[in-house]
RNA sequence: GCCCCCGUAGCUCAGUGGAUAGAGCAUCCGCCUUCUAAGCGGUCGGUCGUGGGUUCGAUUCCUACCGGGGGCGCCA
């Protein structure tokens, strides 16, 4: 059984796939089965090399292909091609249902030509066993991190509309919930809002001190960003009226209830709209985290204290940050002055947003020996959030938040220097393998293309190749306009409005998805409304597609039984579905969820290949093979739709 | 100055020690009486920024440069 022989087949024809582990593995993924018989093989010629088995470079190669030989060749001491005999022979010697034939090419390669009936027999099984209740399962070489890991992301200031931006942080985040969760990892998502920091203190003075107001009609985030661009363009005409903005931080600080009132419902508005707009691109938390709770229920004061005592932070007594407690760098733990020295606590005795983040991250580890009161954040949504409160604790939920042991912030590259500070700051009070199990996912930000800035009536004499966004200076795209223009783009052809707000909203999610996070996302309208190609439509269209068949061709519940010989499209399909785990792995362990963008599109054009260059199953009349094509196609829209779930997608059937 | 990221086809991006470097868009030419043409096929297009090095093998690793972006705040 070890081996993948013997085994009975079920009344379906499908082999049984829950017995012992080293079956399973074997069913859930030809490429890690054949790992191991190259790994087992090389054992047994005492080859100490990487058992590296990778896809045939050509089709006459085979299907599988092993280098291993040519990195052997050094360590033995023998040529390349004569290992590559031998472990073919080896390989040979036990031989696997899966393969018909090992061969040999040179310069030292030995590949595997697979048993077309035994391989796509195992991996539509596997396909459709898909249950999104049940998790998936890790292919060897993946290992899945332990106890719960804490994904904070969105984390969007809470005193204006959210822009791209903002949206490509949060779908970032939520998708490496997904993906973890995906692959069984116990996930809590936070967001976290700064409501005691300088930008909700511009509205604010806006507000107040300025009288603006909001016009017939328009919604309270968008108010507030037009708030918070003409405040930042009063300072620049008048600076005396940044003493307005101290103030109101002081306010905040002192808790003055004046201030905090005015604070507390203006965040709590825009906050809600930030929920809404994420709501719409199916985005939710477990929990709203707020700064200003970390500050009232004394995480900060715990926290400074245990970084006073242990020494981690020290007092500036002279220099540029006298009356500040700072953190010095490694190195030069008293050296108040140097230039990478962080200030914790400025002089006049406020904690930095860098503080309370050393806080939070504390609490997320369950080290500040404090908790948040709970509330459910709005009683008349079914699936609401829970926030944090500083009083108002309601019984009905239990506080099992925190106590990580892993901590993923989803925070652009720019803030790389404090997350390091955050990560500093733990290891200084000895807590080791938390400061190890802090990961910053940074993320490169949206700009915009010449093009786009130009849309948005920005001033691009200049001639450079990309602009930035500035909620600040108002050049942004707000989520919901996007999303609006998407949904507009896809009307007509969608079958309802409900219809075209989904795959738009998965549209914009997979252009958000689908570059890597080193890369900056060089905004274009044209390029992220386009329906056409490697887009969200695409994937979803060939979803719908293969929905469409299925609903045509009725299962007629008859044994599967595999043909001799695959043709090339087939064959192409079914290797993609078979590759569906080890990519949902890469994404989870590599918290990359482009990996699995690009693996979805991948597996979507394989299925119109397939869908344009073989008849039509409805008038397949040989019933044999109509049951297999239908098989396949039936296992490959399982995968895409759980692809397309786990990417936070809509899998419609219809569009 | 120090640190980080990027540089691959006209444009936007994948790929990253292995056998001839891929996709989408754009161009041009085709394919709807056929399971949804938001599709498919073809065409055009590359000294993988440059020079050294390591290696049987480098776009991938090291190194030095060049170009672009970001960070080094008593902002966040």
């Amino acid at each position: 059984m070890a081996n993948g022989h013997g085994g009975a087949l079920s009344p379906l024809g499908l082999r049984p796939c829950t017995t012992v582990a080293g079956t399973l593995a074997r069913m859930l993924d030809v490429r890690s089965a054949l790992v191991d018989a190259v790994r087992s093989a090389l054992d047994a010629l005492g080859a100490r090399v990487d058992a590296v088995v990778e896809p045939s470079a050509r089709p006459e190669f085979g299907d599988w292909s092993t280098p291993a030989p040519l990195a052997a060749a050094r360590v033995l001491r023998r040529a390349p091609l004569q290992i590559a005999e031998d472990l073919r022979a080896q390989l040979a010697n036990a031989p696997l249902e899966l393969v018909r034939e090992w061969t040999v090419t040179p310069p030292g390669y030995v590949n595997a030509t697979l048993q077309d009936g035994v391989w796509a027999r195992q991996v539509i099984a596997a396909a459709l066993q898909l249950d999104p209740g049940v998790a998936i399962e890790l292919p060897a070489g993946y290992s899945r991190a332990a106890g719960k890991t804490l994904v904070e992301h969105t984390a969007t200031n809470p005193n204006k509309a959210a822009h791209i931006g903002h949206l490509r942080n949060a779908c970032i985040g939520d998708t490496v919930g997904r993906v973890l969760r995906r692959t069984g990892h116990q996930v809590e998502v936070d967001n976290y809002i700064d409501d005691t920091g300088v930008q909700v203190a511009d509205v604010v003075v806006g507000i107040r001190d300025l009288g603006l107001k909001p016009e017939e009609g328009e919604p309270f985030d968008q108010f507030c960003s037009r708030v918070y661009v003409e405040v930042s363009r009063r300072y620049e005409a008048t600076p005396e009226l940044q003493h307005r903005r101290a103030e109101v931080l002081h306010g905040i600080e002192r808790g003055d209830p004046d201030v905090t009132s005015f604070v507390r419902d203006l965040t709590h508005r825009v906050v809600d709209a930030h929920l809404a707009t994420m709501r719409r691109f199916d985005i939710e938390y477990d929990l709203l985290t707020w700064e200003s709770d970390i500050i009232t229920l004394g995480f900060w004061r715990q926290a400074f204290e245990l970084l006073r005592d242990s020494g981690a932070i020290v007092l500036a007594e002279q220099g540029k940050h006298a009356g500040c407690w700072v953190m010095p760098p490694e190195g030069a733990e008293q050296d108040t002055d140097d230039d990478e020295t962080k200030v914790l606590v400025k002089s006049d005795g406020v904690a930095t947003y860098t503080a309370k983040d050393i806080a939070y991250q504390m609490w997320k580890f369950g080290l500040i020996g404090r908790d948040f009161h709970y509330r459910v954040w709005d009683a008349s949504t079914p699936d609401s959030p829970v926030t944090t409160a500083s009083h108002e604790h309601s019984d009905e939920v239990p506080p099992h938040f925190g106590h990580a042991q892993r901590v993923v912030n989803v925070i652009d590259a720019r803030q790389a220097y404090p997350q390091q500070i955050v990560q500093r700051a733990l290891r200084r009070l000895g807590h080791e393998r938390e400061a190890d199990s802090s990961i910053h996912l940074a993320y490169e930000v949206v700009a915009l293309t010449p093009a786009a800035a130009g849309v948005l009536g920005v001033d691009v004499s200049a001639g450079r190749e990309l602009y930035a966004l500035s909620g600040r200076h108002g050049i942004e795209v707000r989520a919901d306009d996007l999303l609006d223009r998407a949904v507009e783009r896809i009307r007509d052809k969608a079958r309802d409005a409900q219809t075209a707000l989904l795959v738009a909203a998965g549209a914009v999610r997979y252009y958000l998805l689908r570059f890597s996070l080193t890369q900056i996302i060089a905004f274009d309208f044209d390029e992220a409304l386009r329906v056409t190609g490697d887009t969200g439509v695409y994937l979803q269209y060939a979803y719908a597609r293969a929905s469409g068949i299925l609903r045509k061709v009725p299962d007629d519940g008859g044994e599967l039984v595999v043909p001799d010989s695959l043709q090339p499209v087939e064959r192409a399909v079914l290797h993609r579905v078979d590759g569906y785990r080890r990519a949902l792995a890469e994404a989870a362990t590599g918290l990359a969820p482009s990996v699995l963008t690009t693996y979805a599109f991948a597996l979507a054009s394989s299925l119109s290949d397939f869908y344009e260059h073989t008849p039509a199953i409805v008038r397949e009349t040989d019933p044999v093979v109509r049951r297999f094509r239908r098989a396949l196609v039936a296992a490959t829209r399982a995968t895409l739709g759980d692809a397309l779930r786990t990417l936070g997608m809509a899998a419609p059937n219809q569009i």
